[in-house]
DNA sequence: CTAAACCTTTACGCTACGTCAAGGTCAAGA
DNA sequence: TCTTGACCTTGACGTAGCGTAAAGGTTTAG
């Protein structure tokens, strides 16, 4: 099936200025240009189309969104993950104005105007919270770590140093692989220690460790192109050396 | 006392930017301007801005606060009630997609990547049911039920029936867990006609099978409470249960 | 007296499109 | 065959709430 930009408009509900928009700013292309210069759109972009309107739902922004479906599903999860910290925060920071709102309604009913002083002072409460959330950067440039790090770990709680943690031995995989891959050796010390960081790094995000899901992984990851095209942007045959050391590692066959 | 814009901007926390557009937009005037042309404010005008804020900060956009400080209090009462049936809504759409975002992070970290389609079947799905609700009532009246029903079905697309038989699959499995666990024995011939089933739900969404793989996700099942509570749901102790009749049936100890 | 600090207006940038406007293309009917 | 109307195209402005220069005038401290 072939549709011009408002055939797809229809099926997909959104608006034929939108599906032209996408592809202004490259997020969805057209299949082809036709004789007459309108966009013809195909199956595949029909598809990719309904995958951008599940993020959008998501409040995803289109930027985000291009990242996050040319990437495999690994960095896909980790994407989510951010989003999902910052959608907890955008509720949380919600309750509290429905809260406050609810209160000044409440004062206003009562007969009770709220004074100015006592509205500012509150406010103000809330203005100090969000500077740190905001600024956090630059103040940390301005103060020093610890005093923005110890702030931030109460306001953020764990989670964030969990996610920073995984990001960094996710990124040391990558220069490992490298190196290990150059030995040409999966028994090598190198890919040895390559394994232990991927298994680390697993351990961020799996609760348990077992051997055989391990490997199990490593199968997956060469039988399975989104997880190969992945470790072979590194090295091209970078995920079978990689499933291969980890077997080594696991002592199997 | 009397300030300029960045000395008013200092001690209000905003830029003087953003006080230039008040300015501009009529929303806060300088109590005047001084022979060079620069804006002078007063107290009263500090006052103003303090109660601008207020409302600013309960996410109400300024041309409703230029509204609602130029009105009597009762009609601001109004305005708030308004506002705060909005941020309810609000935050009861952002509780629906916080919960969907976690089910995907929880579909993918389980090695089980949705595919596209169904992600879109439910997304569909979700926008079925907005707009019935949303425009229901109206497109009713007025095309009448069939119409609706037919376009709600169009809607729906192709990749219903794949959908739905995963659906399907994955309720029945929900059923014979109930009736497998009654047995009491992961043996029994009710459990391990629930793995099949769960492997086959699996096969919708894995790219390849390994007895590995599967093994491992039993255990990680159990080890994780965002899939216990999922199984443990039907009948508490579900979650093990499944992974002993998961091991009994892949010949594992 | 000069340099820094502070003020002004003008104007483009950001997101994710909606909404004309001016003009080319295509299928169907008179 | 010509016209009509339903399509398609690109271009450009508008939205909210400012951030961020740029280009230039004013005030103040040393």
């Amino acid at each position: 099936m072939e549709y011009t930009v408002n055939q797809l408009a229809k099926i997909s509900g959104v608006s034929g200025r939108t599906l032209r928009y996408y592809d202004q700013i490259g997020l969805l292309k057209p299949a082809r240009i036709n004789s007459s210069g309108y966009r013809i759109y195909g199956q595949k972009e029909v598809d990719l189309l309904q995958q951008i309107l599940f993020y959008r739902e998501l409040e995803v922004s289109l930027e985000d969104i291009s990242q996050i479906i040319n990437q495999p599903d690994f960095q896909q999860t980790e994407a989510l993950k951010k989003h999902f910290f910052n959608l907890k925060k955008k509720r949380s920071r919600l309750d509290k104005i429905i809260d406050t709102v609810e209160k000044t309604i409440i004062n206003k009913e009562g007969g009770i105007p709220m004074k100015d002083k006592d509205k500012f002072e509150g406010f103000k409460q809330k203005l100090v919270e969000e500077n740190e959330q905001k600024y956090g950067k630059e103040i940390r440039e301005k103060y020093g770590d610890k005093t923005v790090d110890a702030s931030n770990a109460k306001m953020m709680g764990l989670s964030e140093e969990d996610y920073q943690a995984m990001t960094k031995v996710g990124e040391e995989i990558f220069s490992l692989l490298k190196r290990a891959y150059e030995t040409g050796d999966p028994s090598s010390k190198e890919a040895q220690e390559l394994v232990e960081k991927h298994k680390e790094w697993l351990m961020f995000s799996w609760p348990s460790y077992s051997k055989e899901a391990h490997a199990g992984l490593a199968d997956m990851y060469v039988a399975d192109e989104r997880f190969s095209v992945y470790y072979d942007k590194v090295v091209q045959g970078g995920t079978k050396f990689l499933r291969d050391a980890i077997f080594i590692y696991l002592g199997k066959k």
